[in-house]
DNA sequence: TATGAATGAGCTTTCATTCAT
DNA sequence: TATGAATGAAAGCTCATTCAT
């Protein structure tokens, strides 16, 4: 039951917002009672806060095991936290339109907990580019805390327009994403004009 | 009194959210009755929509310049864009979180209006990319419009995370996506490691 | 201009109803402001209240002259009653519908006074059938108050109904329903069954 | 509870009209809250068309009733609709007035059905002024449509006068109707003049 | 004569939440 | 576990009316 009503909250937050949907409208999809809902769940926005939590956590599992992987390069990695946030936003469009779009309607205490996590992920993105600078695989002048931003910011706002079924796999557009960012799109014999 | 509502309702509409913002409080903010909000506007939707407007329009203005600039070179050009969408994202915070946050507020009829303004913007985009290629400034195997929408995500971003009077200027920032976007983060010396 | 918002706001109370209709439908159909409106007339009620006293009066001054008509016999001053009836709801449909239907909507006092003018009317009525049945026109058993309530009622009823261009004329009408009030609509040869 | 609600709506809307009586008003009566009335019905007019349906559809089972006994003559079945409607004018008043006054507040879908319904009224009435017309019981030259709606209007418009307690029975004055409608007015010696 | 900005009280409706069962 | 009646606060909006100009 208990997921039922997170899956169900998922998708209709989705399509009309989390203020937008009331708990009458979330318990007629069920076919239950408002009673039933608040036997679950102390509010709403408890709802909301699981599917924040269901969110991140997954995120921060993958992520752990990519920065703990011995294995990988810095290069490496990053292409590997790159594809991750793809990976997350393209399959659980949802999920992830939830998770960025109604981060405002936790309460303070839930939304300074998502948002240590969600810095725990930028850090991550920080650190590989800082290792990268140090061991020249990475250009030396970046500043890896804007960077880290830009790289975010180019995947998270995927969530906006990426359309399953459209022109190019989830794969693909990590792929090409990965590309600007590593080589950019100067034509090499041209650099600078 | 009409331009007064609007730039409360920006401020207010910023910090708690459009759905969150009652009336009540905007009148009380500006001290005035609610009759008189009413007198000028017919909901508070239309505000919603005139803060768009404003934006966006102005956006369309900046970039109409810049495309009709024959002396500008397509590298140029899309120099030019990227500084524009910081330029307007970073001095007028305010309305440009309200533009992005509360896009989905609008009533159908506004948001199509919106939406087809905003594609409009990403079309300049793609435009300056496909003439690029053409000419032998960018890369020939890139996807315009994937690689549009990258750009416009990791300049776009920034309404989520610049804070005015942090480490750097707004320019340096847009000059530090260019140089990503132009050239990459890698290591020249150290390619495709 | 006086006459101009009697004549909008009949065309208006009958369409919407007077509680439906807002002093700013008024102004706009006129084009002018509120503040015109409220320089002619001091309430809507007010305006409401002419069209009250204009049709009842009106009603009031026709009605005086067939009471006072001496070559008229009472049958003939019945016939003319209820012709007037007619002649005043079919051609002025409009303000005949505003008078039955808004008259709840206005002030006591006003409502007072339009009262005791409709009772006229409906006096007028008993009278000529109390006359009537003395001189031995009209049949003697009748209760003379509860008729009048009777031919009121199938007239004016018409308020509801009629349609300028339907089958009939309002004339042809008015005979039908006197003949209908003073032979029956029994067949003769059939009485009683 | 849904009927106390109906109950209290009925006496109000009698009283004061449907548009001028608030749900704050209602629920005052009732000794409940708002919610509580927007639990049981989902706006006002919800319950005016409750009344509405109660009204019409109590008439309209007891005519069927009359238009299928088929020891009943055409006369007698006239004479049967007529009293019907006085017996459900008399008794039920405040729904009377109700149905007869705020029938333009229903909304328009709510509207077409109830017309519906009462023009299955008058169609009953037109059918046995045709039918007792081709028996020979009325008059061949009525046009039955006008007269159906004078009898009507004779009848339905005291709704307007008829005060409990009166000088007559509810049944008498129905008499005195059938009467006059079957009969006429004029004093059988005395015709034509 | 006419304007139009401003008022303020009131309206219908929504909704998260509670709680006795 | 689940129900569903009831709450009460607040929301967006309407509107007749006023009044300085």
């Amino acid at each position: 039951m208990k997921e039922q009503i997170i899956a169900t909250c998922t998708q209709l937050f989705e399509q009309k917002g989390f203020r937008e949907t009331s708990i009458q409208e979330i318990v007629e999809e069920l076919g239950v009672t408002k009673g039933t809902f608040y036997y679950y769940f102390s509010s709403k926005e408890q709802v909301l806060m699981m599917i924040h939590t269901k969110y991140i956590d997954h995120l921060l599992l993958q992520q752990a095991e990519i920065m703990q992987n011995k294995q990988l390069t810095n290069k490496d990695k990053l292409r590997a936290l790159i594809r991750m946030l793809f990976m997350n936003i393209i399959p659980n469009g949802d999920q992830a339109r939830v998770f960025f779009r109604e981060f405002r309607h936790l309460k303070d205490e839930h939304m300074k907990e998502v948002r240590a996590k969600r810095n725990q992920v930028r850090h991550a993105f920080e650190n590989v580019l800082r290792e990268g600078m140090d061991s020249g695989a990475f250009k030396n002048d970046l500043e890896p805390d804007i960077i880290s931003l830009g790289i975010l910011g180019a995947c998270n706002w995927s969530y906006q327009w990426f359309q399953p079924g459209g022109k190019y796999l989830d794969t693909e557009i990590a792929d090409m994403f990965i590309n600007m960012i590593y080589t950019g799109i100067e034509q090499e014999a041209n650099k600078g004009g």
